[in-house]
Parts: structure tokens; sequence; C-alpha cells
DNA sequence: TCAATCCGTATC
DNA sequence: ATACGGATTGAC
């Protein structure tokens, strides 16, 4: 039987070593936090540690004169350190917890990244927890039900590429895949995606499916609960606490699930034998992590998939820019709802005021007040069910736009985004600094001007008043209900926070769109639709009597692909035009902030290394002061020691050479011990 | 001539 | 980061 998991010390007292220690050297990652320092170094093995430090397990170990935490990732029969190796410390537990599989993912997402290997590690192995390591082994292995087996019909059926997808899946044959789904009322999609694990679990193989957030996991929950029988998956999200997510990783680490739902940090589990993985909505920003380097679930996951020989599915109701251009370079299968399943399943959509001459003039002002409009969509809908309401969060700041025909204006030079440099001064690109002037737009010619300013949107409470006794919900920032039933009601959310309703909703009313196509982000159009399609997703079909009204510059490419419902070719068009701008994903872009000299040093260094064919250094120009704190410079004084922003832009094709650049300047800080902080990110999200 | 200190460099 | 080594400096 094994010990209750307890630090095993190397003895102080070295006993002569009467046996030998087979394999007497452990490659070990440490904790070093320094840059030039992110590879492994060899420590030797104390004939008393030789069997608990296997590959996988956390260690202590002494490093430049003090102790750091460590994970054995190798066991070798000699160093080529070239030198005494010092023994390691003591073996905290003998649970392996870093498998070689992630170990690999985790080094190839901080190459990508240009970011350090133990950094990424942290976030993939959750943080031990003894007494739940110690806790007997639940009795659930035998116990579990066999899956609910395929005897209903697949969701798949309604995609175009959907039976190509699940072939893949069940014979094991890795392949990418965009998935655009089809509008389900929120009801389908956790069904299919648990519809693929379940392919996946009869493939002999596992599963990981990232959602964006835990409401989302619990949704999914309850579709795996149906299609693969309870106690065959496990859910990990990061607010279940330390106990219950050290317990969920053990199970998964040990091999007693071999399916994983969860957010972000889930894409790192160690599901071994990987048939599957799939990330849902992978335009939600909620799966790019936070904390350096801030790798993206997507790319960590297509990286997975193909280490594993996999299916990876990247799946939403909108297509992001970035799935459009790995289906447009072969990568990937596109798979989308048939005509008919389209048809039968999309909601009427149109547009509020496309004829209001006011609007036209003053947009700003008309979107904030409730069209006459949208009040008879309200009324009409809540004769039959409940009815949504979509209210962009107030304090959104808008880019700057052409007076006249509310057209983004862009960055002559670069294609950067355009704002005010500094209180009082004039407009200025925010990547290269060049000055704007002479404006004419480029679309109609006009010369004006809209200041840039913060969105306003009121609440919609006042809505309520106007439908006495219908029961009003609000679901917004903490307060998110996760659904509603069928009966009438008014619901008015906030975008992204919008409930399930049960038999989908009658109606919704998507207010103030110019707030989302219009904000200072040069993916704002992008990511208006996907807000609109996620809400416009759970409204009954059209034949079924579902409206939806967008209150929104009619104009808009995003509006029309919503109307249209034809999220495939609003990507396509929008990569298009990236890729003419030079903007990602048809670029591959790095911002590089920090004080002034440090920044400096590093374009320096780029330069001196010689940056890859095509490759532009935009600026360093200072960057905004945020809006919480206005530390405007008086009297013009340039402030010196204000932050600045570097941007490099480099041809897709140059990505990885651009992500090692920039690891080698990092190292390069490090070992030199340059003073001041630079913090560089890799294809940021937003831009702006 | 030896010790205290400073700088540069490696960190298994 | 620290900690170690080699060089440098200063006082006996």
């Amino acid at each position: 039987m094994t010990e209750p998991a307890a630090t095993v010390k190397a003895a102080a007292n070295a006993r002569t070593a009467a046996i030998p220690v087979a394999l007497p050297v452990a490659a070990v990652r440490v904790d070093t936090g320094l840059a030039h320092l992110d590879r492994p170094f060899d420590y030797d093995v104390p004939p008393d540690l030789a069997e608990a430090a296997q590959p996988g397990v956390r260690v202590k170990v002494r490093f430049a004169g003090r102790d750091r935490d460590g994970f054995v990732v190798d066991r070798l029969a000699s160093s080529d350190a070239g030198r005494a190796l010092t023994p390691i410390r003591a073996v905290v537990s003998p649970e392996r917890v870093l498998s070689p599989e992630v170990l690999a993912l985790a080094e190839a997402v901080a190459a990508r990244y240009a970011g350090q290997t133990f950094d990424i590690l942290r976030q993939a192995v959750p943080p031990r927890h003894a007494r739940v390591e110690a806790e007997p082994p639940t009795a659930t292995s035998g116990a579990v039900p066999p899956a609910a087996s395929s005897d209903s019909a697949s969701c798949w059926v309604d995609y175009e590429g959907g039976a190509e997808l699940v072939d893949d899946i069940a014979s094991g044959r890795g392949s990418f895949a965009s998935v655009t789904l089809r509008p389900d009322q929120g009801a389908q999609w956790p069904v299919a995606l648990a519809e693929l694990a379940g392919t996946a679990l009869e493939a002999g193989r596992g599963a990981v499916l990232v959602v964006p957030d835990h409401r989302d996991v619990s949704r999914l929950g309850l579709a795996c609960d149906q299609v693969l029988g309870a106690g065959r998956y496990v859910a990990m999200t990061a607010d279940l606490g330390p106990a219950k997510r050290y317990r969920q990783f053990l199970a998964v680490s040990r091999g007693q699930v071999g399916v994983v739902i969860g957010t972000r940090s889930a894409a790192f589990a160690p599901v071994a034998n990987l048939g599957l993985v799939a990330c849902y909505d992978d335009g939600d920003d909620l799966h790019v992590e936070p904390r350096a380097p801030g790798w993206h679930v997507r790319e960590v996951l297509l990286r997975r998939a193909q280490q594993a020989g996999a299916v990876a599915v990247l799946a939403g109701y909108a297509t992001s820019t970035e799935r459009a251009l790995l289906v447009e370079g072969g990568w990937a299968r596109e798979v989308r709802p048939s005509r008919t399943a389209l048809r039968e399943s999309a909601p009427r959509v149109t547009i509020a005021g496309a004829s209001d001459r006011q609007r036209e003039r003053d947009p700003l002002a008309a979107s904030s007040r409730v069209p006459r409009e949208a009040m008879q969509v309200i009324r009409d809908g809540l004769a039959d069910g409940p009815v949504l309401v979509q209210v962009p969060r107030q304090g959104y700041a808008l880019a700057v736009a052409c007076a006249d025909c509310h057209n983004r204006v862009v960055c002559p030079a670069c294609g950067g985004p355009i704002a005010q440099a500094t209180a009082g001064h004039g407009l200025a690109c925010r990547w290269c600094g060049t000055g704007l002037s002479d404006f004419a737009c480029s679309a109609c010619g006009g010369t004006r001007l809209r200041a840039p300013m913060i969105g306003s949107s009121r609440t919609a409470e006042e809505l309520g008043r106007a439908f006495p006794g219908v029961p009003v919900r609000t679901s917004a920032g903490d307060k998110v209900v996760p659904r509603v039933g069928a009966e009438r009601a008014l619901v008015i959310a906030t975008p992204g926070g919008e409930p399930v309703a049960d038999k989908g909703y009658a109606a919704a009313v998507l207010l103030d769109g110019l707030l989302l196509v219009g904000r200072a982000d040069l993916r704002a159009e992008e990511e208006a639709l996907r807000r609109w399609m996620a809400a416009a997703a759970l409204v009954r079909p059209a034949g079924a009597g579902g409206r939806v009204l967008l209150v929104a510059p009619p104009g808009s490419r995003a509006a029309q692909a919503l109307v249209a419902w034809d999220p495939v070719s609003f990507a396509d068009r929008e990569l298009a035009e990236r890729r003419s701008s030079h903007l990602p994903p048809a670029a591959r872009l790095a911002t590089i902030d920090g004080d002034k000299a440090a920044v400096e040093a590093v374009a320096n260094g780029l330069d001196r290394a010689g940056l890859p064919a095509g490759a532009e250094l935009l600026g360093p120009v200072a960057m905004l002061a945020t809006r919480s704190e206005p530390a405007a410079p008086p009297e013009g004084e340039l402030p010196g020691d204000l932050d600045v922003r570097l941007v490099v832009r480099v041809p897709p094709r140059a990505g990885a050479e651009l992500a090692s650049l920039l690891r080698q300047q990092q190292a390069r800080r490090s070992a030199a011990k340059e003073d001041g902080t630079v913090r560089i990110r890799l294809d940021p999200v937003p831009l702006a």
C-alpha cells in the first residue's frame, strides 16, 4: 500500500550507497523565475529517493543557494553538466502530476508566446492538496453506467461536414474542424459536443472540452450526464476551490476518467490517449489567460491535438477570423449547418430604423432611446413567451469615426487604431505614433471627425414600466441568471450574460448596436457579430414566430451578416480586409510595454538580431493614461517615466521566428540584469 | 602579505 | 535573485 502521501526527504546522514541507483540523474524543471534559465537542470538522485523521484513528481531543489520548487522531467544515466551534481532535497509527493504530454505542450505553448515554461506549468498543474492526495480512492471505477450509446439520431446529421468530423474521431484520425453552430436556442450545442466526446470514448480515447465560463460548464455537464453518463467525466473550473480542484485533477491524472470539461486551464488537463479537444465559442476573450505569457485556449488545443494526433474542434455560432484563416489555409475542415437546417432554425432578423433619417444624423442619441419599432417587437413577442433585450454594458470607449458615414478611422501609415494621444493633444496612431491631420474619409470623402467618446447606454429598466404586469428579469455582471422558463417575461441582459430560455425566446431586441460595432477595438465588428449571434441563437426559429430586431447602423457588415445569418462569409471578408491592412490574424503581432529605456533596449536588440523579412517595428509611443487614473501630463511636459508601447508586426509565416526573437530578448535582459520592466504579449486580445 | 570588498558570471 | 571566484584595493 502507498504511504499516506508525505514529503520524502533525502536522508541527511548519507549512509554509504549500498545499492547503486539505476538512473542516478534527474532532469528537473526549476521555478527560477529567470528567463535565461528556462531549461532543465540536472540533479543527483540520492538512493533513498530513487523510487520516489519519478518523472512528473514535484520536488524541492537547491538552486542558486535557495530552495525552489520543481518537477522531475526525466531520469538519466549520466549528466553532461560537467560538474558535481547537487542532490534533490526532497520529493514533495510521489504523485506524478506532470505527464510527458503536458510537459511537451507547456514547452510548445511557452515557445509560441515567448514565455517561460514554468509559468505555463504553474497554470497547467494545480497546487497540491496533501489531504486530498491521501484520500482513499473513490469506488467509482467499475460502477459507471455504460454510455447511452448512439440510439438517438446524432446532432451532426444537420451539418455539412458533420459526418466526416464524427468519422475522424471514431477512426482516430487527427484533424482540425471549424464548426459554425446552427442557432439552437442554446439547447443543442452541449449535446453536440458531448456526442463527440462519446464518440472518442467509444474509440477508446479521451476528450477535453473547454468553454468560456462556469455557466457553460454546467450546461455542458448536463448534456454529458445524458450522453455519457455521470461519472464518465469531470468538470474542472477555477472557482472550485483548491481541494476540489486538485481532487478532479487527480482523478484525471490517475486515469480514472477520460473526459474533462471545464474552463481555460482545463485545456491542460492530463487526459491520456487524447482523441478529441474542443473549444466552444473560441471568439470569447475569456479563453485568453490573463497571467503571463497570456495564451489562448484555441492555440493551446490546436497544438495539443497535433501532438496527440487528436481531432480539434473549434465551435461557435459566429465564426472567428482565426478559424476562417485555418479553413482558408486548408488546415481545418469547415463544418456548418446544412441549408435546410439553417432555414428551419434561424429566427427572422431585421434592423431597426433602416430608413429613419433622424437616426442617421445622430445615431448615438437615437440608439440610446428605444425605437418605437422595438417596443412593437417586444409587445408582439410577449404574447408568445419570454423576450430578450440585449443592452451593451456602459462605458465602452468608441473609436474615432467619420462624422458623416461613421466609417472607422485607422492609421493611414500602419492600419493601427487612432486615439487622442493625451488630453488636449491631437489624434495619433496608438501603434506608430503618426499624427492625424487633414482627415479625409476613405469611404465617403467627408472631412469631419466624430470626437472619440465614451459610449453611454442607459439601463433598460424603464422598459418594464412600459409593459405593466410583465415580470422583468435582469441578468448582468455578477448577478447572471442561467436560464428562464417558457412563460412570458422581459429578460434584460448584457452581452454574454443572456439566460437560455427553456422553449426559446419569442423575440429578441439588440439595443445600442453602435456601441458594439463602433468600439475602439480593431476587432469590434467581429466581436459585435459574435455577441449578436449568441443572443439571436437563443430565439425560436422564424417558422415558430421567432424574431430578432437589431438596433444598429444598418450599413455595417456585421449587421448585414446577422440578417443573412451568414457568419462564415462575414469572417472570410473580415479576414481579407485584415490581410490587406496587415492586421491579425493575417499578421502576427506582439506588443512590448514598459518603461521607455527598457523598451528601447528591446527594440535595439531586435534590430541587432535581425528581424524577419517583412517585419515592421511600430513606435514606441506613449501609452494612453488609463481611464481610471487621468494622469495627464500638465503643460504638455513629457513625463519621461510614463510607459510606452512598441508594436512588432510580421507576416504569419514568421510568427515562430518573432516569438523566438522576443524570447531571446527577455533572456538577454534577464542575464544582463537590465532594470525596468517590459511586458511582452503575442497576439494580444483585444486589438487596440 | 593578507583580508575586505567589488564586479562579473553561473546557477545542475 | 544569490553565491561564488577572481581581481582589486587598502592597511599592516
